[in-house]
DNA sequence: ATTGAGCCCGTACCTCGGTACGGAGTTATG
DNA sequence: CATAACTCCGTACCGAGGTACGGGCTCAAT
């Protein structure tokens, strides 16, 4: 059972040193046992763990989303609603992509309404009439 | 020519007094003249100015891309570059958009794959494959 | 023996766009 | 004239997710 220094484990995860500790001191990843002094020695369930945060931060969750994975998780059983949570979060992000996507015809509006004004007016693309 | 108040201000183009002053310290906002001693009083210019920042604002420019629009709107000419500001902007729009649902669709699968899956097997679905 | 790497810790700092606080002065209304 | 509402200013704080710093250890190789 290969005992891993925070260095090694952070380089084989894709993180940064400061990031494991950082996600040690909100509760995301557990303490590891310090065998002789000092230096924490992690196992390869911390690897997992530690890729398992990644990718969830990577997939847009929050770390208090992950969090609540990780609860989840650790039941190791019961996992009824990840299917819900993975929906929940896709719908999450399909409703601001709805909402950027307003904003990028708006954008393109403007542009048109800019292309057949000249000087100054082109300005008044920016005037809202509310 | 009516002159207002930081509140009336604020008020008439929909932002918190705060948000003025915090313009004004990030140089986005003039300082306007100062008549009898210390209040500040506005020109209607002022209020075009500011409701002019609120809308670029709701449009997803920074302030920093604000400050940028401004030293444009000012020479109040020669705005040849407007649209391509415009088209940028809405091109930045669309990749982050292509980006988020790229993790939409990425899941959609894992919940697809989840479905098929029992018990703790189903946190397979976070794993990697690089 | 002396670099140098890697680790320890607490704490400060970063971005971004505001928002809040608190004490003091000023203005508007009754 | 009193009281409320507004304004002034500087500074601190928020959330989110880290990133950096600096001083002090220990360990291995040169």
């Amino acid at each position: 059972m290969p005992r891993l220094t925070i260095g090694e484990l952070a380089r084989k995860a894709g993180v940064g040193v400061e990031t494991v500790r950082y996600y040690q001191r909100r509760g995301l990843f557990p303490e590891p046992p310090r065998q002789p002094r000092s230096t924490r020695e992690y196992s390869p369930e911390a690897l997992d763990l530690l890729r398992f945060i990644r990718r969830a931060r990577g997939l847009g969750f929050t770390i208090k989303e992950i969090e609540h994975l990780l609860v989840l998780r650790r039941a190791r059983k019961d996992v009824g609603d990840l299917v819900g949570v993975l929906t929940i979060k896709a719908a999450d992000l399909e409703r601001s992509v709805r909402e950027t996507q307003a904003v990028i015809s708006v954008l393109n509006e403007m542009a048109a309404k800019c292309e057949v004004l000249t000087g100054a007016d082109r300005w008044s693309i920016f005037d809202t009439e509310d």
